[in-house]
DNA sequence: CGCATAGTTGACTACGCTCAACCCTGGTGG
DNA sequence: CCACCAGGGTTGAGCGTAGTCAACTATGCG
């Protein structure tokens, strides 16, 4: 994944990138902006959301180091959704311009972003597949599947508070908090200070 | 979106194309099959689909004639959802190495795919938004909303039974039902035979 | 030591699900 | 031409679970 090595880049568009740093809390962008730029984060968290009808935010993806937003920019005159940065946050800025002329010179990169579209295809339909789940405790057991770092799938990190996961999955903070009571109750999960060990490998 | 008729495609790919024919209720491909090809429907109506962990099936489109599916298989070796055809259809198929190297060479038709993959994004992020109603009425006026015609935006047609927008919906037919009720005694929506007139405008 | 915030817990409400009965329509065969 | 049947749709009753609101606790920071 080349595209989003600054250092493997083509010079063309080396030189045209640049780094922007966002403070805790701070909008990079709201759906509706002009969409100027593809990003990629390089150090901290920023949340992709969509503020509905209704006024609840519906979180499309925590983004964090190595990981990218904002490839509709380049297919569409504007955002369809709102990021904002959850920490201290520092992000690698493509011109829109410069991306789309350099992606028709090297088709590797343009492979590239289709697999980042694919992937993230991907993962809206696995945030679809949650939402389908109703029971609560079910729903965050899949969750923390989902969560569960590649090396070690018994084990999830947890680096935001609950009530922000309350609202990735789609709950009430007290839900969310009865969920997790239970699970650790039925022995599934295992709480620590800032982390959780899963038990059970019922969930595919 | 010329990578869409197959009039206009480049010689080497329109001669690599074939048309398959599908009845009712026929599977195209299960999730887990391998990748071969990407689709494009010439008639009828197929749904793409995904089946939980919890043995439920969650939508995600409807594909109607000039609409695509399958993009994922030009970069995995898998397809992730599964596509029956839900009246008799004929869908054009792409295989994938050709069409790979077509875009390697058009950058136009790269360009319309990836369109068509942010497109994909778009209507999935619909689609959580949709779920993140969790009111009935509310939730299927949204629905009704996002099925308008372009052209008239107050005109809803049906072609499909209640129980399959039912499913689309994740209600189940009855509360459906009920919402539908609820939605034309408050004079919010007038239903005909096979269409509805909604009558408000509250919802963008 | 006090304050602010996150998390937990309880009581109550609301709404979607399930299951079942019933109605209505279109199609089939006697 | 009508009786029957099958499937989709509607309606009712009762249940389960998430939401809401509020009180209480725990934790971290000034």
């Amino acid at each position: 994944m080349d595209l989003l090595i600054p250092d493997r880049l083509p010079s063309e568009l080396r030189h045209s990138i640049a780094t922007r740093s966002l403070i805790s809390g701070q909008i990079l962008f709201r759906q509706g902006d002009l969409a100027p730029a593809f990003y990629v984060v390089k150090t901290g968290r920023l949340k992709i959301a969509r503020y509905t009808a209704e006024q609840r935010m519906v979180t499309l993806q925590i983004a964090r180091p190595g990981e990218s937003f904002g490839e509709s920019a380049l297919f569409s005159e504007f955002y369809f959704y709102t990021v904002i940065a959850e920490i201290d946050s520092q992000v690698v800025v493509y011109p829109k311009q410069t991306l789309l002329l350099t992606l028709r010179q090297h088709f590797s990169l343009a492979e590239d972003f289709m697999t980042l579209l694919v992937q993230k295809n991907r993962s809206l339909i696995g945030q679809l597949e949650l939402r389908d789940i109703r029971t609560a405790h079910r729903r965050v057991l899949q969750y923390l599947h989902s969560l569960a770092e590649p090396d070690d799938p018994q084990k999830v990190r947890f680096d935001r508070p609950l009530q922000e996961m309350a609202i990735d999955l789609g709950f009430a903070p007290a839900t969310l908090s009865r969920a997790l009571m239970r699970l650790e109750r039925e022995g599934i999960i295992v709480r620590a200070q800032n982390s959780i060990q899963i038990q059970d490998s019922l969930v595919a």
